[in-house]
DNA sequence: CGAAAAAAAACGGACGTTCATTTTTATTAA
DNA sequence: TTAATAAAAATGAACGTCCGTTTTTTTTCG
């Protein structure tokens, strides 16, 4: 028959890497057949090999795309991130940290096993210089903020809003991926208050505290 | 010949689970063979099941064995801070999470395989409930802090220390195994700095912020 | 028809585990 | 002190199954 249309062949890829995907996370990259695959994906184990040379092929090919979603979502995230250092805007960055992994949690595992099965290859790019683009998308907002004297004198404010997201990532993938159910003893609003508190306390000054107290909800800048 | 000594016995499933830790952790689980680890272990493959009935109570074993170790490391890690909330203790902690992430990244290598291959079956405790045993081993000096007046008003030192704990060990953990070189654009000695400021900032009152800038080290609680 | 796609069969090798066999050595008897 | 014994330990071939991949065959449809 003649050759399919982009549209089928996306189709049939789409299907063949949400199998494999499924598969991958519940139970390893070594630990999933292509047998396994096909039956899941509904396709014969033949025809897979129409589509992806190898089953390594398979994970990589998820990884790329699920590295092109995840980019396009943390940009979202970064773009409704006007003032960063402000407490409102940390909490809210907390809130879309934890959709995103509860979400997502997928992708986490497929990072865990590429640090497993494939010495983090496809992943490495994901924390390396992660400070210096947060300075790059936030560089502006982090000298006005030290102009105006939000900050306590000689905070830099890229580190601790790694440290801030870092935190809030680790904090949802405990909770979704390795068992601590509410490992803070709080539930998760009241450990994005806490934590929004500690970063909020931790890196403003007097003056900053103050005005950001006037306009920011009580619960979590009290 | 009569049974072996209670010293040979576990010489030689030492030497197995030391051969199949290197393996496991260098390739997963599933990568790796029964054969893989005899050659290693310099044991044939048939004497491996007179010690250990299955692929899977190997695994197991060198959990059991490592999770006993790393208890033991943690209890004197803690042992060390007295005072939990003093700046100068909480970088202490944050330098002996820092080398028991290095000395025993295996560790924690094991666990992602535990959550990936085995549904995290085997280190589920390890987060559950983590800062309710803080407030075991903390509690009276999490009080007599807050009786002192050294925390802020309303400051729950608890998950404080919990999260302090656990940014430390994301810390370290990103920078050794998830390819983060200095991904806090600081070297390890500045980060421990920078995170141990916003933990004491974070939740000390200016009466404890001044009783400790008398006694701290300069460089983390200026 | 004919070429692309799908399915099925086949390939060589590796898997976890078992087992018959050989080697080892602490104990026993001389 | 030494030689025989016997049971534990060590071995490596063998078992049946499953692996990733390739090749062959069948189906599909312009």
């Amino acid at each position: 028959m003649p050759k399919l249309s982009e549209a089928a062949i996306r189709g049939k890829t789409d299907t063949i890497e949400d199998a494999a995907r499924e598969l991958f996370i519940r139970q390893g990259f070594h630990a999933t057949s292509m047998r396994d695959i096909s039956k899941r994906a509904k396709v014969s184990l033949g025809n897979v090999y129409n589509y992806y040379p190898t089953k390594d092929s398979i994970f990589e090919s998820i990884i790329d795309g699920y590295l092109k979603v995840m980019d396009e979502h943390l940009k979202t995230i970064f773009a409704e991130v006007d003032e960063p250092m402000e407490p409102g805007n940390l909490r809210k960055l907390g809130e879309s940290v934890g959709r995103l992994v509860h979400e997502h949690s997928d992708f986490w595992l497929l990072m865990y096993i590429d640090v497993l099965e494939f010495q983090n290859q496809h992943f490495r790019k994901m924390f390396d210089g992660i400070t210096d683009r947060f300075r790059k998308i936030f560089g502006k907002r982090f000298a006005e903020a030290a102009a105006r004297g939000d900050l306590r004198t000689g905070v830099d404010a890229a580190p601790v809003f790694t440290a801030a997201y870092m935190q809030f990532f680790n904090y949802f993938l405990v909770e979704k991926l390795f068992g601590g159910n509410q490992h803070l003893g709080l539930s998760d609003d009241q450990a994005l208050n806490c934590l929004t508190k500690i970063f909020a306390y931790g890196t403003l000054s007097e003056e900053g505290l103050a005005k950001f107290k006037k306009t920011a909800n009580k619960a979590f800048i009290a």
